[in-house]
RNA sequence: GCGGCCGUGGCGAAGUGGUUAACGCACCGGAUUGUGGCUCCGGCACGCGUGGGUUCAAUCCCCACCGGUCGCCCCA
């Protein structure tokens, strides 16, 4: 009987969890940087959580969700996506009661989506993501811009593109909703199955259609900035001159909807433009969603933030050949044999990890020659040598490994010794 | 949910309807009683995804299933 991780999942083994260290560390120190703490929540949730966050008509709801009942009878879910958890968190939790306002949170967490796997599409997911609830100022949109924008930068991803819309408030939406509607009822017959339930539930998301792209409709259909009342339309421009107060080059596209119910005003999604990088494109999206803590219980609190694939992250950089310094050495190694040698060989170990050393040793039962030959493998800096003949003059030969040069030193004084070469 | 391609040792990869399934890498041992990176020699798949069928005979042909991979929808 063997084995096999579940579909679309995937086991992250050292060579690449040293990777992964790496980006988290940037991530967590850029997170820091622009004031915004870790928050973790919970892997599964009240699966009512995502229906009424996400929204029903969403594709993640209707058919990508992990949805089970546990012995209580209870519906629980694993978590799809990381803005509804942590707007339930934010309102059980009341942070809104704190003085300190906007809150801002930062998670890396795996996510859950019940799909087909392919290229960059996991059925278990590894996102970074921020929110910022409690403020409406259009500088917090671009702040969350140049937090995700800054982290593909300074990892070194040059082939970018931010692409931005608004989908401005509700007012504006309903409005551009009607237009939708009226647009596409007349050629409801030509459009695909798909299309035409969306025509009912969420016209919008017509526009993001690639069945239908080519239809005549699309190319006349109403812009959603040509629907933006007067407010709306002045938040979305404050964004757009932050961002370019920062250097920020971005894009914008009427058609860029999004696939969550939540959003509204600010939408945006970055992409990567490098070549080989297969079908999907997208890094991370996100946007403003103002009315959603409402909706999951709490008092009227704007927010924002965004959501970024790590394993897409990943790829970006080898599609762009960036490399991850990877410390892939190692302290010490002992090299022991004879008789009586072994333990000893194992004290030695254990004091010099005491005093803060990296050491391993053989555990094979391999000659010395082999024992040498999985030191220069392990890229070891130093082999301690420890035969009979040393063990009787309590000494220790320490060759480093790069020159080839011996010393004898006493055991008495190992720790201290290695720690003057490293 | 649908479609293309694929499934041989730890990895990469050849192969044929019929006695012992190439080769390369890695690993282990020896040449070198206690010293790595080079070289040479030796070892390393009762097995070719699983089940069924065709056949005197199947890893190779057929079918089904499972798995992987890439793509569609949608997204991270």
């Amino acid at each position: 009987m063997s084995f096999k991780a579940p579909r679309g999942t995937v086991d992250l083994l050292p060579k690449d969890s040293k990777k992964w260290r790496f980006v988290e560390e940037i991530i967590k120190n850029i997170c820091h940087r622009f004031h915004f703490e870790e928050i973790r929540t919970p892997l599964f949730e009240h699966t009512e959580v995502f229906q009424r966050g996400v929204g029903d008509t969403t594709d993640i709801v209707q058919k990508e969700m992990y949805t089970f009942e546990d012995r209580g009878g209870r519906s629980l879910t694993l978590r799809p996506e990381g803005t509804a958890p942590v707007v339930r968190a934010f309102v059980e939790n009341k942070l809104f009661g704190d003085p300190n306002q906007p809150t801002k949170l930062y998670y890396f967490a795996s996510m859950f989506r019940y799909e087909r796997p392919q290229k960059g599409r996991m059925r278990q997911l590894n996102q970074f993501g921020v929110e910022v609830l409690g403020s409406a100022n259009s500088a917090v949109d671009a702040e969350v811009i140049d937090l995700a924008m800054t982290v593909y930068k300074e990892l070194g991803l040059k082939s970018l593109k931010l692409v931005i819309n608004s989908l401005g408030d509700h007012e504006s939406r309903n409005n551009h909703r009607q237009a939708l509607i009226e647009h596409f009822t007349p050629h409801k017959d030509e459009l695909c199955k798909d299309c035409q339930s969306r025509l009912q539930q969420n016209p919008l998301r017509i526009l993001d259609c690639k069945t239908d792209r080519d239809h005549p409709a699309m190319k006349t259909a109403p812009s959603i900035l040509d629907y933006l009342n007067e407010e709306s339309k002045d938040y979305f421009e404050q964004v757009k001159d932050y961002l370019t107060a920062m250097n920020i080059e971005y894009t914008i596209d009427p058609k860029l909807v999004r696939g969550l119910d939540y959003y509204n005003h600010t939408a945006f999604e970055i992409m990567s433009e490098a070549e080989g990088f297969g079908a999907i494109t997208t890094l991370a999206g996100g946007g403003r969603y103002n009315g959603l803590v409402e909706e999951l219980g709490g008092p009227a609190t704007p927010g924002i933030g965004f959501g970024m694939g790590v394993e897409r992250l990943l790829m970006a950089l080898e599609a762009e050949n960036i490399d991850i310094p990877v410390n892939n050495e190692l302290d010490c190694y002992i090299v022991a044999f004879g008789e009586n040698v072994e333990k000893e060989a194992v004290r030695i170990t254990h004091n010099l990890r005491q005093s803060g050393i990296q050491v391993d040793k053989d555990y094979q039962g391999r000659k010395p020659k082999g024992q040498f030959k999985a030191a220069d493998r392990l890229k070891a800096k130093f082999v301690l040598v420890l035969g009979e003949s040393e063990l009787e003059k309590q000494v220790i030969n320490v060759k480093t490994m790069e020159t080839g040069e011996q010393i004898e030193v006493p055991l008495a004084h190992l720790a201290e010794s290695i720690k003057e070469k490293l």
